[in-house]
DNA sequence: TCTGGGGTCCTAGGACCC
DNA sequence: TCTGGGGTCCTAGGACCC
C-alpha cells in the first residue's frame, strides 16, 4: 500500500482480513502499539483513530500483483527457488562462495526493493528452520542491511537461546505451551531436546524441528504441486436468513473453487458444503454444519458442482438461524485427463470442456464475472464489506496511478 | 478356562502455516 | 453492531480383508 501511497510511509497502517473483520497486517507502528495479529478491528478501532492510523481493507489483486513481481526478481539469483506464500520465499544458495554471501543478499535485497519498492528481509541459514530464525532476529533487531546470516555469527547457540521457542517456525500455540511446562523455553532448549523422546511426545514434525535446528536437513525446495483440496468460503456482510441468498453465495462459491480446479487441471471427485452462524454472538441459537457429496464422476465442470451444492444447501438449510458464513470444498482431486482417448468416458464431455474454456476465457479478456452462472444471483445482500480498499493499480486500466505534472 | 496376526484404506480431528 | 480465508501434514481408530 506504501508503494503507491508514498505519503503513508511514516503513517501507522493496518490491513483488515476480508469483511474488515480483523487486522491482519500491521505497521511496525501498529505492532509496537500492541494491537496484536488477527485482532478484531472494531476492538481497536478507537486506539487506531486515535493514533492517525491509515486502516485499510484489503487488495488481494494488487498483493497478488507484486508479489509475483518480487518473486519474479527473486527467482532470477538461484535455480532453486520455491514460494511460500504471498510474501515469503526461499533460495537454496547451496555452493554458493560463503566468503561473499552476505553481499550477494545484499545485492538480492536492494534489488528487489530498487525494482518494486517493496522492503524485503534476508535470513540465512543452514536449514529451512534456522533461515527462518535468521529472518525473525533481522526484523527483531531492524538490522540496517535487512540480511542475517547465523552460519557467520560467533555462536548460533547464543542466538537461539534468545528466541522464545514460541517463535521457532512449526512451535504454534499449544506445544509452546506444553514445551514451556516441561521447561523447554528457548529455541536453544528445543534444539538440545531429545529428538526420539519428542518424537512420541509429540509427532515426527517435533522431532524434524530438532533436526532442522541442530542444522541437519530434514525439509527441501519443493516443486509447486497441484492443490488436494480447494475452498471458497467468505462471511456475509449482514446476516443470512433466506436459503435463497444462501444458495446463491454457494454458487459463486462453487463457480471459483471450479475456475480454480480448472487452472490447474484438475477434476475433482467429491464436494463438501458448509453454512454456519455467527459463533462469536452468544445470543443467538448456533449452528453449523457441513455435508460432503459425491458426484457421480470427477468433473470440473461449473454446472454439476453447483448442482451438487444445491443439493447439500437442500440437505443443510434449517429456518430460523441467522447465517453468518457459507463455503464449498472440493476434494478427492486428480489431474484432469484430457486425452482424446478418455475424452467420452468421463463426466466432463468435449462439449462440456470447450464449454468451460470458453466461459474462462471471456473472464479472462473481459473481466472476473463477465459471464456467469443465473444461480449467483445479484447478491447485493450478502456479499461481503469493504469500506476501504484502494485501487487495483496495477491490474486494472480505469484504475491506473495517475501523475499530474504542474 | 480358553478367542490370532498382519495388513490396507478411509476419515475425523488436531496440530501447524501464512 | 462489528471477530478472515485457504491450505498442509500427521495420527488414531474403525472397517474391512485374508
Amino acid at each position: 500500500e506504501r508503494v503507491f501511497n508514498p505519503r503513508w510511509k511514516h503513517i501507522p497502517m493496518g490491513v483488515l482480513s476480508n469483511n474488515d473483520g480483523c487486522i491482519i497486517a500491521r505497521s511496525n507502528e501498529l505492532k509496537e502499539a500492541g494491537i496484536k495479529m488477527g485482532a478484531p478491528y472494531f476492538k481497536h478501532r478507537k486506539q487506531l483513530d486515535q493514533m492517525g492510523a491509515v486502516i485499510l481493507s484489503s487488495n488481494y489483486t494488487l498483493y497478488g500483483d507484486l508479489s509475483s513481481r518480487v518473486m519474479n526478481i527473486l527467482s532470477q539469483f538461484t535455480p532453486n527457488f520455491e514460494i511460500y506464500s504471498i510474501d515469503e520465499a526461499w533460495l537454496d544458495l547451496t555452493g554458493f562462495n560463503t566468503e561473499t554471501l552476505h553481499e550477494y543478499a545484499q545485492k538480492i535485497v536492494s534489488k528487489t526493493h530498487q525494482y518494486t519498492g517493496i522492503p524485503v528481509s534476508m535470513g540465512i541459514g543452514s536449514t529451512k528452520t534456522l533461515a527462518k530464525i535468521a529472518n525473525h532476529i533481522c526484523k527483531k533487531q531492524k538490522i540496517p542491511s535487512a540480511v542475517f546470516n547465523l552460519n557467520t555469527t560467533n555462536s548460533i547457540d547464543d542466538i537461539l537461546e534468545s528466541v522464545e521457542v514460541g517463535d521457532v517456525w512449526g512451535i504454534g500455540q499449544k506445544w509452546s505451551r506444553k514445551l514451556k511446562y516441561q521447561g523447554i523455553l528457548s529455541a536453544l532448549d528445543l534444539k538440545r531436546a531429545n529428538p526420539i523422546e519428542f518424537k512420541s511426545r509429540y509427532s515426527i514434525v517435533m522431532q524434524r524441528i530438532i533436526y532442522e535446528l541442530n542444522g541437519i536437513q530434514c525439509l527441501t525446495i519443493e516443486d509447486p504441486e497441484p492443490k488436494k483440496q480447494i475452498i471458497s468460503s467468505r462471511s456475509f456482510g449482514q446476516k443470512v436468513t433466506e436459503k435463497r441468498a444462501l444458495f446463491e453465495a454457494i454458487s459463486l462459491h462453487s463457480t471459483q473453487a471450479s475456475e480454480k480446479l480448472r487452472a490447474q487441471n484438475s477434476v475433482c471427485g467429491c464436494i463438501s458444503v458448509f453454512i454456519q452462524t455467527s459463533r462469536f454472538n452468544t445470543n443467538e441459537p448456533y449452528y453449523s454444519n457441513s455435508i460432503t457429496i459425491k458426484l457421480a464422476s470427477p468433473t470440473c465442470d461449473t454446472r454439476y458442482i453447483i448442482d451438487a451444492s444445491r443439493k447439500g444447501i437442500d440437505r443443510l438449510f434449517k429456518h430460523g438461524y441467522k447465517y453468518a458464513k457459507a463455503g464449498v470444498m472440493l476434494m478427492d482431486i486428480r489431474p484432469n485427463n484430457t486425452l482424446p482417448m478418455n475424452l467420452f468416458l468421463e463426466n466432463d464431455t468435449k462439449e462440456s470442456i470447450e464449454l468451460m474454456n470458453t466461459i474462462d476465457q471471456i473472464n479472462t479478456v473481459h473481466g472476473k464475472h463477465t459471464i456467469r452462472f443465473a444461480s449467483e444471483g445479484t447478491g447485493t445482500n450478502w456479499t461481503m464489506k469493504q469500506d476501504r480498499k484502494t485501487p487495483c493499480f496495477t491490474t486494472n486500466w480505469n484504475e491506473l496511478p495517475i501523475a499530474l505534472a504542474n
